[in-house]
DNA sequence: CGGCATACCTGCAAGC
DNA sequence: TGCTTGCAGGTATGCC
């Protein structure tokens, strides 16, 4: 599930039920996710206060009192649930369906509210890393992030000068989170539909030789711009098993024009086009060849 | 360095 | 019904 929008759904959810808290006791029920849980992980988290919870493309990042920050990455399949020490399940954050079971509880943050923050993760590509404010920017994860794709960081003529002289294909160098942070499969798929831009045309196509932007490369910014505002707003899309804590289903994934739409007809207007899927490097891609070009 | 394939792990849907 | 196969939102790593 987790690109940006989604991680900025489960940030507001966990936000009023973690910020001016204190971690009384962190409960890690296996020594690894995807790698292994850095040392002394619950010595450094227990007993500070979580000042704050923050996001970075797809990261969670939690500050504590001490400088302390708690990396988190969901991964593929990781989700946070809050149980309320009433026995309440809290709307507002994703989670993974509890009817099937809380096998993949892998991490539980004891409040002092009484609170419970639990980690699931199925299949455990999320992880979990220790640093501190000042390293926060070097730190390992985030030293060749490139920039937010939401606010003023990202503008034509950024794109155009990250994407002048590359040949890798446009959906390629979208997926680069060297140079966008953020954007995963499905909003990479959506954003190159809204722009009526092919993945397979070479990123490079988007500059002029000058580096300038062409008017395609204007399009696109505007279209990831648009398509990452409204997911957030729509709270996320919600995919397969992942529901809201009250049960109802993140609803962007009905905005879907492109991704997983394979032989369904294209909805830009005037288009008689149909859906197309296909592998590029490694991941299907939907598009439609006749009005992305 | 760029670009691509592969690995990591589990669950689910589709096909037989 | 039950087995096998392929596919899934992620990133890191290694190979040319």
């Amino acid at each position: 599930m987790p690109e940006l929008p989604e991680v900025e759904t489960v940030r507001r959810g966990l936000a009023p039920h973690a910020e001016g808290l204190v971690i009384e006791r962190v409960e890690q029920r296996r020594p690894n996710l995807r790698f292994p849980f850095p040392d002394d992980f619950i010595k450094r988290l227990e007993g500070r206060r979580l000042v704050s919870m923050g996001r970075r493309a797809k990261y969670l990042v939690a500050d504590m009192d001490d400088g302390t920050v708690l990396i988190m990455h969901l991964g593929m399949s990781g989700s946070f649930r809050v149980e309320l020490s009433s026995g309440e399940e809290t709307p507002g954050t994703f989670h993974y369906d509890r009817s099937k079971s809380t096998t993949h509880d892998h991490v539980v943050f004891h409040m002092s509210n009484g609170g419970r923050l639990i980690y699931n993760d199925p299949r455990r590509f999320g992880f979990m890393d220790l640093t501190t404010r000042a390293g926060l920017a070097t730190c390992k994860h985030f030293e060749k992030m490139g920039i937010e794709p939401t606010g003023n960081a990202l503008s034509s003529d950024y794109l155009a000068g990250v994407f002048q002289h590359k040949k890798a294909p446009l959906k390629a160098a979208l997926l680069d989170q060297r140079l966008i942070a953020g954007l995963g499969n499905i909003y990479v798929c959506e954003a190159l539909w809204r722009a009526h831009l092919s993945p397979k045309r070479t990123a490079g196509s988007l500059a002029t030789k000058t580096g300038k932007p062409t008017e395609a490369c204007e399009r696109l910014t505007v279209a990831i711009r648009e398509v990452i505002a409204d997911a957030i707003r729509a709270g996320g899309s919600s995919l397969r098993d992942y529901v809201h804590t009250d049960g109802s289903l993140g609803y962007f994934q009905h905005s879907f024009a492109a991704y997983n739409r394979e032989g369904e007809p294209c909805r830009t207007n005037n288009c008689t086009g149909q859906i197309e899927r296909f592998t590029q490097s490694g991941r299907s891609t939907f598009h439609c060849p006749k009005c992305q070009r």
